[in-house]
DNA sequence: TAGATTGTTAATCGATTAACAATC
DNA sequence: TAGATTGTTAATCGATTAACAATC
């Protein structure tokens, strides 16, 4: 894909804070939690090894992806979980407050509206938004429900890059749509269809019901090889004998 | 890691229905909607080229993944919606209905009692439990919430398999260790932990400030590289010009 | 110094993509 | 038959992992 761009051949930057990979920042916010909670429980080093467990990923991992950052460790110590902690916080752009909007305040909209994980995280509701003349004015959390005509005001009032779509499908293309005309330039889409949004346009989605079907999958799977395991005994592998 | 154990040298199962790559089987519920919309715009065929678009990928990993399934296009025609939506259901395991059960009924517990995309594709919820008493007998959509302490009942009752998780962090472990103990072996996690589970049990996580933190790293990435943009004149890539 | 643990290398594995022969 | 499109091959790319030299 960039194959063809030219590489920088000197970098007088100790650290590279450039071409981290996807896989590596989809896992820096879960290093993060870990080193929270390993904070406060007191804890002020830990090896990678631990931090590892913490995290859910083996330590070579967990290395590798932290070298992304920088060498913030000390070889035969460990790692300063404060000082770890700023490190990554600061990488990922949560030394600054984000402010977001939620379109579309239904079940899930409520939810996320009182989920106290996004504030604790970096996050700040500025607007919770929705079509329905019949929910505008009503009080959700600390905030109150506005007009979804209102979007552009909000976004220009509070800089807003970031919006969170929690409309039925068949009003998210639109509110999308919306969204990145107003200046959003990343959206989390909690609805479940495909959107269609201008290059420099983040979109990451969150499908409930994807979730279980992969988990159905594999269900069906470890359901099968049960079944096989008492038929003819050779277990987890399926097996293909001629009849 | 299993390449020592030996390939089956003979095969004369015409559909491999094992070893499916974990990236494919993550898009499979993504065709199977796309699919589902073909299907409801009265749809009866569709090329590769077609449904990539609706699913939101290129049409080579559609036909790549297709391919896993078996052969179930036709050369110069493209796919026969129907057929390859049944196809695509019943590899996944949803030509039957998987109950499932919701543990922790607060906010987020109430939005996904009250989400209908679960039971439209192929999930029955069967039990929402609480272990507040307040919340006991609460009504929450078609159903009533019953005692924590029924866990084991209800699973055995209704022979569930996957569970889902939508309580605080500091109660998912023991939620998670009890369901695994009543015979759950796929677990949805909507909590912020890491969840320890023996070999043979499946979970996945949804994080919403995980998400969210990865586009404000993006987010920050792009505010930069603008940045950069105005003082040097260099888009997008950043540069290392020496003082 | 001896022991511990990082940061990095190199090998391996899995996923993506383009291209095209097979075939409807 | 000619045109269209699948299913598959092979090349490429990115992610994971084990191993260990560097170094605290």
């Amino acid at each position: 894909m960039s194959s063809s761009r030219p590489r920088r051949t000197h970098d007088t930057d100790a650290r590279p804070s450039r071409g981290i990979p996807e896989a590596t920042v989809a896992r820096l916010p879960v290093y993060l939690r870990a080193l929270t909670a390993l904070s406060e429980r007191g804890i002020a080093t830990a090896s990678s090894e631990e931090l590892a467990r913490a995290a859910g990923v083996n330590s070579a991992k967990l290395r590798k992806d932290l070298s992304y950052l920088g060498s913030y460790g000390t070889r035969g110590v460990g790692y300063d979980v404060e000082y770890l902690r700023y490190q990554i916080a600061r990488e990922i752009g949560l030394t600054q407050d984000w402010p977001v909007i939620i379109v579309g305040i239904g079940n899930l909209g409520h939810a996320l509206a009182n989920y106290s994980g996004f504030v604790s995280r970096g996050f700040g509701i500025v607007g919770l938004l929705d079509a329905d003349p019949a929910k505008v004015g009503e009080r959700v959390g600390d905030h109150v429900v506005r007009a979804y005509s209102e979007l552009e005001d909000v976004v220009r009032e509070y800089n807003v890059s970031i919006g969170i779509i929690a409309t039925p499908a068949s009003a998210a293309q639109e509110v999308c749509d919306r969204m990145v005309a107003a200046g959003i330039t990343s959206v989390l889409n909690f609805a479940p269809v495909v959107l269609n949004v201008p290059p420099g346009v983040d979109v990451r989605k969150v499908d409930l019901s994807t979730e279980l079907q992969i988990l159905a999958y594999h269900e069906q799977r470890k359901a099968l090889s049960a079944r096989l395991t008492k038929v003819d005994g050779v277990p987890a592998e399926r097996s293909s004998v001629a009849p």
